[in-house]
DNA sequence: TTGTAGGCGTTATCAG
DNA sequence: CTGATAACGCCTACAA
């Protein structure tokens, strides 16, 4: 473990003077710096993390919480994590990912490091914390929300318009000509689903069409419940023209149920996805769904934080980047993408 | 910033009884104890673990390096993490994901916090480091491989028998009677694509096929090449009529391509894949492929890197994981599962 | 059983 | 321009 002594004593300097050369001062005389420079390269110091913090109180390192993987695995969301990796960087930051996985006792040890100042901040990609607790650690904390995202915490966010988004979808199909229009959500109740499903009631409500509880059904997986609740649509006397999912993955298995049942798409049925993920564009039917930026979503949640660490006073409280609807063969024959 | 000295305050004694109460020594009275521990919690004290790494040497973090996140995305590879998580929460110890995302430089920088002991260890999931340089991190600091690996580094391994799993695969296909066999594989070279490649190799010589060169493509991406290949594959003079793709993605791809040239699977072709992932149990065909444990993957490299931290001398070097032949339509007509 | 003192590797301040 | 010194928060001999 070389230190800055053993440097200094190399370059027959003082520890400050190496210091300053680190930290590339212009006090120090150029002959001096390079003589450090060296002394720095033969030894290949690394400066000791620690005790840079212990001093100076900041890492340079964000975490992100990250609830649960398997289901990014669904999503393509990989990106987003390159979002925020990129936009650190240009900062001079680290990301670190949290592999909380839906255990509420493991969030809060992970919380542990911000609070002991092992990182500078923290991104929520959902919690498992309710939103007390999660307003409590926002006004303790540097943190931000990225993708869902829970009002009632006070922590500002960046995401994508789901409302809207579901509006798009549904405006989309009713516009088609559908009338009779089911919904496949999820169990699961965070953000992004309850607002999906209120863009569905709401693109109803816009068209005069009214609202029937049993167009929407939930879902506990994604696939397998997408091909089982198709299914039970298929089954009902007055069974839906057009099936909004709100993921692709349950687009995809909707969309196998509806072939399954002999059914032509997009005549007999159309099917509508959200992710524009690799399951959407499989073969056939091409799925139409909605395309999230998810890396500048990453992006812009990385920046929101840094602002906040460094105490700008006009962070933006809520930041709504641009969703994009992605109309294909699954609800119009012949269409372009 | 609530410290030690602040907690020693209120309770009337000095730092060092308050740090023996924190690190639950015995020496301490268990009056002076509970007065402690009453202060602590009414300031709600936090030890700082960058004080505390200066000083000591370990943190209980293990730091997990991800090569690339969205390779995993085609794979379900999230459970491996959990597997980590869950291990390493067994023995006290968190695990961070470092998205290195093909970034030679960033692999470095995360370096940094194993180098500074702000981790106590690294997992590598692949690495874009250099044998060489991979060797010398893996001397100076506790380290290990997981899933993929690099033999000349000699950092401690734990994956699954890619080669053999790969002779499973092509021997089931020589099995049910193909004798013109396939391979997609990928221009990138990394140990689980090369070693599946030499059990494509291994399994045609021991069935007395002689190796054909054109028979081995390598695609850039996942379920596009296998479409762009599949097709390549199906102009050729003498065509293969079985293929045996390195993942379910470029699988789904090759089933399509091959499906919408009006081929039918099995009878005129055969298609395997590789993961088990959710790409394999699509509709149709539901397609033959290895499941790898990958939960026990990223538990036992946890358990593995824990040893070495701690310093034991039968730390295992190469523990190899069993996988299992999934048998399923795309290989055998009306195949159960 | 508890307190004192010194030091981990940095950086900021102040003096030269 | 450079060096000495103190301090960050914690732990651990050693002393009491």
């Amino acid at each position: 473990m070389v230190s800055l002594k053993d440097v200094a004593r190399k370059a027959g300097v003082s520890a400050s003077t190496v210091s300053r050369v680190m930290n590339d001062s212009p006090l120090i005389s150029f002959e001096t710096k390079a003589r450090v420079r060296e002394a720095i390269l033969e030894l290949n110091y690394q400066p000791n993390l620690s005790a840079r913090n212990l001093r100076c109180a900041d890492t340079k390192i964000i975490m992100c919480m990250l609830v649960s993987l398997s289901n990014f695995f669904m999503t393509e969301f990989s990106d987003c994590f390159l979002g925020m990796r990129d936009k650190a960087a240009k900062y001079g930051y680290k990301v670190i990912l949290c592999p909380v996985e839906l255990d509420r006792d493991i969030e809060r040890e992970y919380l542990g490091l911000v609070r002991n100042s092992l990182v500078d901040g923290v991104i929520f990609v959902n919690s498992m914390l309710d939103s007390d607790e999660l307003r409590e650690i926002g006004k303790t904390y540097p943190c931000v929300q990225c993708s869902e995202y829970n009002e009632e915490t006070g922590i500002p966010s960046t995401s994508i318009n789901n409302a809207q988004a579901a509006m798009d979808v549904v405006g989309h199909l009713i516009e088609i000509g559908h009338r009779r229009i089911g919904m496949i959500s999820s169990v699961y109740r965070i953000s992004s689903i309850s607002q999906r499903e209120e863009g569905y009631k709401q693109a109803l409500r816009e068209a005069g069409i009214p609202f029937d509880p049993d167009m929407i059904k939930y879902g506990i997986n994604e696939y397998d419940s997408g091909i089982e609740i198709t299914n039970r649509f298929l089954g009902m006397d007055n069974r839906p023209t057009a099936i909004f999912c709100i993921s692709d993955a349950i687009a995809r298995g909707c969309a196998e149920a509806a072939a399954g049942s002999g059914l032509r798409m997009p005549e007999d049925m159309a099917v509508a996805g959200f992710d524009n993920s690799i399951m959407s564009r499989l073969y056939w039917p091409k799925i139409t769904t909605v395309s999230q930026p998810v890396y500048e979503l990453g992006g812009n949640a990385v920046e929101q934080l840094i602002s906040i660490i460094k105490g700008d006073k006009d962070v933006q409280d809520k930041i709504v980047v641009g969703h994009q609807l992605i109309v294909r063969e699954s609800t119009v024959k012949n269409s372009a993408s």
